[in-house]
DNA sequence: AAATTTACTTGCATTTTGCAAGTGCAAATA
DNA sequence: TATTTGCACTTGCAAAATGCAAGTAAATTT
């Protein structure tokens, strides 16, 4: 996968030539919500995604600006991954998502949990949220 | 395409096995924006979706309860789409991802327009635009 | 009655995905 | 020091999804 080509100039289509597959925002949702971000981790999330496919959306993510590539403290033969701000923003959009899910399916307690928070007090979860992942 | 399988009890996993693909969410977006809603002229967006392939979300999107399909007040060989309530519910969604579009990409006019009113009074927009869906 | 419009379906080539196995480098272990 | 293990990928191939063109069937228009 590569840069994508863009279908018209209308936001959602833009968005989605971006990160709109089935992969692309759970890796997202890693990034915001697990502690371990790196290559090993995402392929064990519950979804199972298939090891050349998660190769190809990091580097599809990565050229697209969402994400970056960050040397791991600890070992030289791991690679840390983190947000930009652009993948950031994606913040509420996550969020809006989840909130429609919880609606309509069964989800997760953990999340549940954090969706209370937001439903309490949403910009300063946003903002506290932002915060965490900026210091990363 | 059937209707999907859960693949974790993750909201965005669960969200995305229902409309995850670089279609359902433009298909949705006619809903939302545009005056007509047929078959014919989700073919005549801009972004270009096959016949088949058409038919196929269509039917998804109906499946997991997004969509209904509805007689044309004017002619039995047409059939009108709507929005459920649950595809109503999608408008955060499409809303919070125009607001990301448009902070990292050139969009259309009439989308930034929208927008505009949008951060003016989020709750209002939201309001009256849900009550125009429910009406149809 | 014939032509057109509308909502699809079908067939087939191309692209993307999914699975299993393999590669290369770094770090841990014997 | 040699060997194994762990991590981040790449490669090959089968299966599924997508894209395009053509075709079908019912309703409407001419």
């Amino acid at each position: 996968m590569t840069k994508s080509t863009k279908r018209s100039d209308c936001p959602i289509s833009c968005s989605l030539d971006v990160w709109g597959d089935k992969w692309s925002l759970l890796i997202i949702r890693d990034l915001i919500f697990a502690k371990e971000c790196t290559y090993g981790a995402f392929l064990k999330s519950p979804e199972g995604i298939a090891t050349n496919i998660l190769s190809a959306r990091l580097q599809a993510l990565e050229e697209n600006g969402i994400i970056e590539k960050l040397e791991h403290p600890e070992s030289k033969a791991k690679v840390l991954y983190r947000l930009t701000r652009k993948g950031i923003d994606l913040l509420p959009t996550i969020i809006e998502i989840s909130l429609w899910a919880e609606k309509y399916y069964a989800i997760a307690a953990d999340r549940k949990a954090m969706l209370k928070e937001v439903k309490r007090d949403r910009a300063g979860y946003i903002k506290s949220m932002r915060k965490a992942l900026e210091s990363l």
